[in-house]
DNA sequence: TGTTAACCGTTATAATATAACATAATATAT
DNA sequence: ATATATTATGTTATATTATAACGGTTAACA
């Protein structure tokens, strides 16, 4: 029988526990081959993020985390999220000030979101085309490329479904 | 003999004044079409938005307007960058918190920006190539695109030479 | 075991943005 | 012209996002 083709969205009822210890295990293989210090805060903040698709605050983060760690303070969270950013395990959306999980972990990559503004669902997709024609357009007025925000809003299959009907 | 190609960057000597009285006279005749009113409030922001092709803080623009408005505050610059915004004659840089003055202002378009990391100078491209790829990426995963953020950094080609020299 | 570097705790504050309510200016209806 | 409604601005306060600075602790390693 063929495979379920993989969808970029996430069902409600999909297994979230098998999304985020797989996000942990790679989080901690990577660590480990870079000798990077994987410490409690580290892990449980990206744990953190990683608890649904959603982009979620700084504030919101250190709300939470607060509830195991009554000292937590906002550098806590920053200093955390400056190392997980630091070493592509996750990242910024820059227009939403808030953070996702990476898809990619470990590895600087070039990466677009799909952001869904009725269920704040994001999908990650590093498209090729869309970063070759980046560079295309780029090169075309000279210009070189060294980094890029692609933060694309809209309406996933889920909420189009249900606004259609 | 030919005209001269239109760069998107420009040189530090360009006749900047032609920039801003354009931009002015532009968003004259759009709000008086569109029945907006146009106030010395807003007329000064944009003024102040285009006194340079980079991005502007909104606490920049408050600096700047105190020294000729003593009781500006935040909402004075706030509620103007909104207006400027709601009537496209601004657009925001989500990933620097900044605000640059729109090449194709009155009527909502997806755009894309060129940012120099090194001079900070931003040129607008509206490419639709750029803007095709995004709703075909969009739709191959069912997302409908409504709207799109797309920031790029490097280095314009001044700033280029400067460095290879 | 002493030294160094990395990490974390803690306090303070900077930087960005909005809420809420009062007053003023403008547009509209009578 | 005048009353009324609407829009814009003034003003104070506060919410939200992020970083600086300094001291103490832990881990790496010579």
């Amino acid at each position: 029988m063929a495979a379920k083709p993989a969808s970029l969205f996430h069902t409600k009822k999909h297994n979230h526990q098998a999304c985020i210890r797989s996000a942990l295990r790679k989080a901690e293989s990577i660590c480990s081959e870079n000798e990077l210090r994987f410490t409690h805060i580290r892990k449980r903040i990206l744990e953190l993020i990683w608890s649904d698709h959603e982009p979620v605050l700084a504030y919101g983060l250190l709300k939470t985390l607060r509830r195991e760690k009554e000292n937590a303070e906002p550098p806590t969270v920053y200093r955390a999220l400056e190392f997980l950013l630091e070493n592509q395990l996750i990242h910024k959306i820059e227009s939403l000030n808030s953070y996702v999980g990476c898809n990619s972990p470990g590895t600087a990559h070039p990466s677009q979101f799909l952001i869904c503004s009725q269920c704040n669902q994001v999908a990650e997709i590093d498209d090729p085309d869309v970063n070759r024609i980046i560079f295309q357009q780029g090169a075309r007025s000279g210009f070189r490329v060294e980094q890029q925000t692609v933060e694309i809003k809209g309406l996933c299959p889920t909420c189009q479904n249900h606004d259609d009907g």
